[in-house]
DNA sequence: GTCTATAGCCTGATAGAC
DNA sequence: GTCTATCAGGCTATAGAC
């Protein structure tokens, strides 16, 4: 918030003392590309193989510098994880906002947030994978998740609300199954196709498939959808 | 093979040397303790958390000992995934088996493919997940998940000759559309539900939903399955 | 086949000078 | 906020005695 400090000064701050915000938002710098950088070897080592003698390396400073901007490895990973699930709302909300309300923002947020997961593979993992057992994100890093649930759930209520998708679609089970589709085909494409792009491949096609079962799954003309039922 | 050897010996083998077969058995038990062990380690400390150094703690030697036995890390893992495929392999043809040809046995196949994933979860993230960035399973390992892909094919090929889907499912795609299907479930489970066995919590209850959804995806009354088309 | 001993690497984290 | 130095521990893997 600038204006809180007394002492007004000049923009390019030469003085003695460099402005607290100057000093400030040169620190938020630091932390940034300190996150850049863990994301970077997380793509060359896995998101376990993250270390901070490696990330220091890589920034040029000696290990224990880190620890004036992060407590810990694990308060790194959390801040990762914050950052990325802040991106990927934001990719899937902006999708939603383009498209018609319903069904098709439902259709375009998913395939921004598989857009999004691919082009961020390392992070995508941290975030709905969690590959590191022993980190278990702050309950504030983990709050965007939250709101990306509510944005999927509304687009089905519109979707039933408009006719496209019957009342199965209301249900609790309605996010999950669609949550359930996307893990699926991100899953598939991490695991067997590294280095291939959203769209390319054996998997990541298979999205839009998916999306066109779910009239299927919740069909407008009520009654119950068969299920296969497994033999006791 | 018993009666290579010219010695015949007494049963019990209390002679001064053992007789070789006797040796290698005792061998192979060892080895097969070491990947129970290192399993067990896996499902405590992730996957990546396994460490040669645990199991012989665990075995109750020193971790030299175990060379004897593995010459590396990454052949343990090369050996864990050879057992965990052919194990896994055994489950879905079993099943398949059990089951009317077709879609019928897909699904119990795949139902029993998804409940020995979550019996054996840190095996299963082994061979589906490929979380250890530094391991490449050797091809002898990977052999049998040639076949498993060749059964599901057969089953799909059954189903669409017994009108139980369109030809649509004789495509290649369509065994990497199943294929995600159980994917995403287990991945959702394993994410979020630890803990819980197949058939419990919010995702894997998914699974005869998705199965009951292959009809609409590869319709037998021809006619190419309506698309959700991402806008550009 | 088991052990001791050890090389040679890595890590996270802290203390304290500047 | 940076550094040096260091602790305390982990790991894979090898050499060589028994």
């Amino acid at each position: 918030m600038p204006g809180t400090e007394a002492t007004p000064q000049v923009e390019d701050g030469t003085a003695n003392a460099p402005r607290p915000d100057r000093r400030a938002r040169r620190r938020l710098e630091t932390i940034e590309e300190i996150l850049d950088i863990a994301v970077e070897v997380m793509g060359e080592e896995g998101v376990n193989g993250l270390s901070l003698a490696e990330v220091a390396r890589r920034l040029g400073v000696q290990p224990p510098s880190l620890y004036k901007y992060f407590p810990s490895l694990m308060a790194v990973y959390d801040a990762l994880f914050l950052r990325g699930q802040l991106q990927h709302l934001d990719a899937l909300r902006d999708a939603m906002s383009r498209a018609d309300p319903g069904l098709p923002a439902l259709c375009s947020g998913l395939d921004a947030s598989g857009r999004w997961a691919l082009e961020h593979r390392a992070v995508a993992q941290l975030l709905f994978w969690r590959p590191v057992p022993s980190f278990e994100p702050s309950p504030e890093a983990f709050a965007p998740s939250i709101e990306m649930v509510a944005l999927q759930r509304a687009a089905l209520a519109d979707a039933v609300a408009a006719g496209q998708l019957g009342p199965g679609a209301n249900a609790e089970e309605a996010v999950y199954l669609v949550s359930t589709m996307i893990s699926g085909v991100l899953t598939q494409a991490f695991a067997n196709e590294p280095g291939l792009q959203w769209g390319e491949g054996r998997f990541t096609p298979l999205f839009p498939k998916l999306m066109a079962l779910l009239p299927a799954a919740f069909p407008v003309s009520g009654g119950p959808p068969a299920v296969w039922r497994p033999a006791p």
